[in-house]
DNA sequence: CTTGAAATTGAAGCAGG
DNA sequence: CCTGCTTCAATTTCAAG
């Protein structure tokens, strides 16, 4: 069974806190020391831990791409002409640089890498696609699929 | 040009919170004051005030799916064969509840839904395929693809 | 919108169980 | 590994520029 205790060494109250903080990591330690039934240094010292370990590799925010001008987004799957170890690395260096760039996927398969971005409206991820992928060499094709939603998904804390 | 202050109402000082806090949303308000310049008060209301505007939807803590015993990671297209909206909805949320899905995009084309996994190893990731997306009748067909590495892209704050 | 100072609240360190 | 206590640091509030 995956992510049991035994393999993972995570027990309840370990995954108790990451599910809250997965949820709000801006949670206080009080307030989740009181809500998980332990002392707040207990539950301190379990997250320093659990950041100690890597099992926490840091905290973010969670923008809203529309409300920073960019309610378009887009998969964009580039396909390569080079395989070479040097073609492969160096764009993917340049993919995950791209203005609007939300995350790059590396894959297996006859695409090589899924590119997620976001932009203003079709022109700027027109531009997007002209100015900043197609323009390498090494690019043989692009697949360009509009995005209608994208979600969150259950992860890896289940229950 | 996308992203302007005034297509976005978003000023330097702004941008510059939100770049400090997609990177380490454990800043202390203190610090972030300190670093840029300003009085606390002033940016602990700035930042009151991109949460009430919905440009930061929340915090999260970022989690290593390796350590939470899932090292294996996919990206699944999965296509239907109907397209009521009815089916649609159901299956969207029948992906994002499978256990170990990351995140799900429903995008257009001829795969309906790109859903991204974590699981334990290819065994485990055969199972899911087999007990929880190819058992719901309106999925015609699948295509699961290794993820050899996955990273976060520039994003919206270019500098 | 921004600020500094007061008042409240939370975090960190530590010795003991 | 967990806990309660003390000390220290950060956040919130607010009246004023």
């Amino acid at each position: 069974m995956a992510g049991t205790q035994a393999e993972t060494g995570l027990d309840p109250l370990d995954r108790a806190i990451l599910l809250a903080l997965v949820e709000d990591a801006s949670t206080t330690n009080k307030a989740l020391a009181r809500r998980l039934g332990v002392a707040e240094s207990t539950c301190a010292y379990r997250v320093r831990a659990l950041r100690r370990r890597g099992v926490i590799r840091g905290a973010t925010v969670r923008l809203d791409p529309a409300a920073l001008g960019s309610p378009v987004q887009a998969m964009i799957k580039v396909r390569l002409g080079s395989h070479s170890h040097e073609h492969v690395n160096t764009l993917y260096d340049a993919l995950a640089a791209v203005p609007g760039a939300l995350q790059v996927f590396h894959v297996a398969g006859a695409d090589d890498f899924y590119l997620h971005v976001a932009a203003a409206d079709a022109l700027a991820l027109r531009d997007l696609v002209l100015n900043h992928i197609t323009t390498h060499r090494v690019v043989r094709q692009t697949e360009t699929h509009l995005v209608f939603d994208h979600r969150e998904g259950a992860g890896l804390l289940p229950r």
